[in-house]
DNA sequence: GTACATGCAAAATTTTTGCAAAACA
DNA sequence: TGTTTTGCAAAAATTTTGCATGTAC
């Protein structure tokens, strides 16, 4: 996989957020610097970044989002609007425990699902 | 909610498998035993059973699957077929050593993606 | 009768794909 | 030149929604 301008952009982009963004926001802030970027791109750029082992994906609420910090740690995740927080930048998840049936492991999520505390004010809205 | 003929068939099929499947096969089943379900109900029943906590969703590569134990406890993910497979029933995550900054916490999902013995051995065919 | 759930079809959303043109080695 | 990547548009896949009809209390 070659580093091109535009494959270059979508690491800068993932790398300078905490948002943990879907396609779409990536595409929208990417063309901002590069115009004519089709999103088509950032789809196939991700999903080669991702089997690369150099971002992680989170699927959730139907929508994947991808986080440039690879290393096992947990989210926090809104049902209500679908956003995703950090906890903390790292944990330590012992898969010693584990009977893994022969899978070859290739990343872990740790996602707590919750109602963040914005979308609990917000009650009267649903 | 209504205990309507249709919710406990879907529940029904939920719980006789350990397949966590998708809405498209819940209702493939569904329909050999009430062929004029349509896939609506199955997604509008599958959400709700979710909303009161009856069942657990599992978001993996853009499509939802459903588990009837909701209890908290690891899955094994193949990245390449999809499959989703039980580690144990439960698994005591203790929340307490986590910040989780006001989130009113619902459910937590531990996920550890991989690839399976299956897949590992069809290594020719990617 | 009223409120809720269903079936059906259409629409919306997200993601993937085909292909000609462009960029790079 | 030959290979890879892009942009663009069309298509695919999954999920949601509107609405008339049906069902239950």
């Amino acid at each position: 996989m070659r580093m091109t301008p535009q494959r270059k952009l979508i690491i800068d982009i993932l790398k300078s957020t905490k948002s943990h963004p879907d396609a779409l926001w990536i595409y929208q802030n990417a063309i901002k610097k590069m115009p004519r970027m089709g999103l088509g791109t950032v789809y196939r750029t991700l999903e080669q970044l991702e089997r690369e082992g150099e971002i992680k994906r989170i699927d959730f609420k139907g929508i994947a989002h991808y986080d440039a910090n690879v290393n096992v740690h947990p989210h926090l995740l809104c049902s209500k609007c679908g956003k995703i927080v950090d906890i903390s930048d790292s944990y330590d998840f012992d898969l010693r425990n584990f009977d893994l049936k022969g899978f070859k492991i290739e990343s872990i999520n740790l996602d707590i699902i919750g109602i963040c505390p914005e979308c609990q004010s917000k009650k009267g809205e649903n």
